[in-house]
DNA sequence: AATGAATGAGTGTTCATTCAT
DNA sequence: TATGAATGAACACTCATTCAT
């Protein structure tokens, strides 16, 4: 069925979605203007709720131009959902580039974490709603992502245990609960918005979920890092 | 907006789903048979993907039939997710008869509302996915509901607190935070069910994020429950 | 995939189409209708440039109705070329009632062939042309049908032969190619209704493809046909 | 109805097919391919199944360029049958080079008849199925050609009664139902292949619509083609 | 002359909702 | 009350045709 001149794109494993277009660069773009339309308008009024229509005129192209990038509504959520988790696996490894403590790595990584969260809010809670409406193989797919990205903060904790800044505890549970602690500013917004910035939020989720699981050394270096930063961010209200 | 047939039945709040059907013994009962239906179809398939006419068909009874008792498909997810959320709401507190320490009565709570979620697994993940769908408006009741339930546990942490068993800490985000843990095993219970029973996954839970947080007298009433449980259970494999 | 309460209609072999609706007396009344309305547009249009809602309208329905009875547009046309081909099968061997000798028995059949195909023109034109717009499965079933209403003619042949009335030939495609003279009637009407009346057609085409192949006995038994029915309808202008 | 930049190309009549290109050669050429391909995939799919940017890639050119020589997908139909009937007209006189007897040429004149069909057997089953997808005035074109044709055989046929070698007989419903019978190795191929070679059709096609109409004479020269041909050919099984 | 990306009207099909019985 | 046939708006997806390059 694929056209003899149709092309994979990208050098993604199976099950990537398809385009009937030839140009990389050009896919890229489309592709693009379609996704940020698509993420936009399903997290707004949810899939089911979006019509190709919409995506394609948000997007300022055609209708019968989606298909062109994308062989199914289908496909467009997924390259959705893949944006967003992609987002989380390559911008939290960035925000550590330097730092040494493990304990200040693991704070970073969450805070790093939670401000992607913010910024891709309604993204967020797009990949919690939609993932089922996805076919299971492409379900498959986000889950993987999803256990990729668990797995840079479950890394970050077996660190801080590994360097003696942390309490021997269940690093994969203490991941998931850390994760969900991210997800909950986008998860729970509507709730949270009133009584926290994100700053506050995050630092109240380290005493929470961080602090009282280190050791004395792990409190210091804490410490330090807190000192550190204070002056330059002061006391949000 | 309301039908000239249109009548309010029982003594609900405002917002309430109606019927034209006027025996409300026969409202409870076809209400009953119609949510139990939905809330498994929507919960296997997701609500965009379940049609009345199944739903009608799963209970037993005829499509028409359906709008004698909900004026429209979103009233049928409403009343589901209340079903759901009211189970937590009820359950909850009648697990914690006769308990009298704090701590016990907060991972006694925990426990329940894991035991909870397990039973309602699907349901649970019906609640996070299809919230949204529902209209503005009722969306509010389930955010309330939701925030109900979130008390419960923050209740439970505050009577720690004063009670000495815990430090002090921001009780609301440690609710926020012990609630997601709950919900985590349905939502992640792909990839969690491999790794842990239930009983462990609450265990450890409890070590996460409640046994880091106690006093010294706090540690020892954890000590004294677990004790107590541990001869009956054993440790399940 | 079919509801439980779904239900096979009529006593038709496999393949057969399938209603949504449970009323025996109901489906036979709407795919009356609609095959009626069928025909006719896909006879004056072709298939595929008559869209359902054409089909629906001029049957006095609803679009949607027509998917409680037919679970695509291929299973209307199915049906419509059933209905033609049944035609066939059913109103030749009616027109031989009575008849004894055998030539007689295959001049009437191929009479009445002609009048039938006259009758239905259009429709066995859209035979001709939709067959292949056909799935395969479905395909067949038209074909077995074809198949059976040839053998209808092949054994008038055989008959004629077997009573001495015909010379010895090859029965089979004697009768595909009087079969396919009668089709001609219709598939070549633009050409031949200027020339001939139907009675001429069918009173030429047994003096070219019958007539000839008589024996002395056989053409003597046309003799008395023909001597029978001329005065009865004279000569057609 | 004329774009102003359309220009006609070559010497066809009116109604022919227009060409944006401006070399005769070219637009030969490729009308050639365009043709091939169409022919191919109009016969196995069907004309409506069939995308014009199938034909394009089939033909080994851009979808685009299909519109430089031919005005619309209709176009591309019209002249993809007037290349097969286009085949008979020319093919047919060609065979009977150098015959002299009537009946010879008229039984060579069938025998090339099937034998084109039979090359051609696709093909020939979409000129019957797809005329009427073509406009008006443009099936005229197609029953023109279709006409003269049949014209061919009808004065081979007159020839022979003019010879003495066949009775009188109906020449023009006569030529029509031979060339039914040719036509029908194409139509009913399915059914034929397994009993009848090609050749054993033929022979048997002029058993049954040939000999029986002949003269003494006629028989006689029936005969003597037939001795000629026997030993070369022997009985194919 | 040639490409192939872009357009957008058109259609099969679904399904929430209504209504006659 | 209950049924289930009927409605019709809505939408995903296709494809003939155009057009910028």
């Amino acid at each position: 069925m694929m056209s003899a001149t149709g092309r994979r794109i990208g050098d993604r494993p199976p099950g990537e979605v398809q385009a009937r277009v030839s140009d990389p660069q050009l896919v890229e773009i489309r592709r693009g203007q379609i996704v940020k339309a698509a993420v936009k308008l399903f997290s707004e009024q949810g899939y089911y709720n979006t019509t190709i229509a919409q995506v394609a005129q948000a997007a300022g192209i055609s209708t019968g131009l989606v298909y062109q990038y994308f062989r199914e509504k289908d496909d467009v959520l997924l390259l959705s959902l893949k944006v967003v988790l992609d987002a989380y696996e390559s911008e939290i490894p960035a925000t550590l580039a330097g730092l040494e403590s493990p304990v200040e790595r693991l704070c970073t990584a969450l805070r790093g974490y939670c401000a992607i969260v913010d910024q891709m809010r309604q993204a967020t809670v797009l990949a919690y709603r939609s993932t089922k409406s996805l076919r299971a193989d492409r379900r498959a797919l986000i889950k993987q992502a999803e256990t990729r990205t668990n797995q840079l903060i479950e890394d970050g904790i077996a660190e801080c245990v590994r360097a003696g800044q942390m309490k021997a505890v269940n690093a994969h549970l203490l991941a998931y609960s850390q994760v969900m602690y991210c997800h909950g500013w986008a998860l729970k917004h509507w709730a949270l918005r009133e009584r926290y910035t994100l700053g506050e939020y995050v630092g109240e989720g380290i005493d929470l979920l961080v602090a009282p699981l280190l050791t004395a050394s792990g409190r210091a270096a804490l410490q330090r890092m807190r000192a550190r930063s204070a002056p330059a961010k002061g006391r949000p209200s």
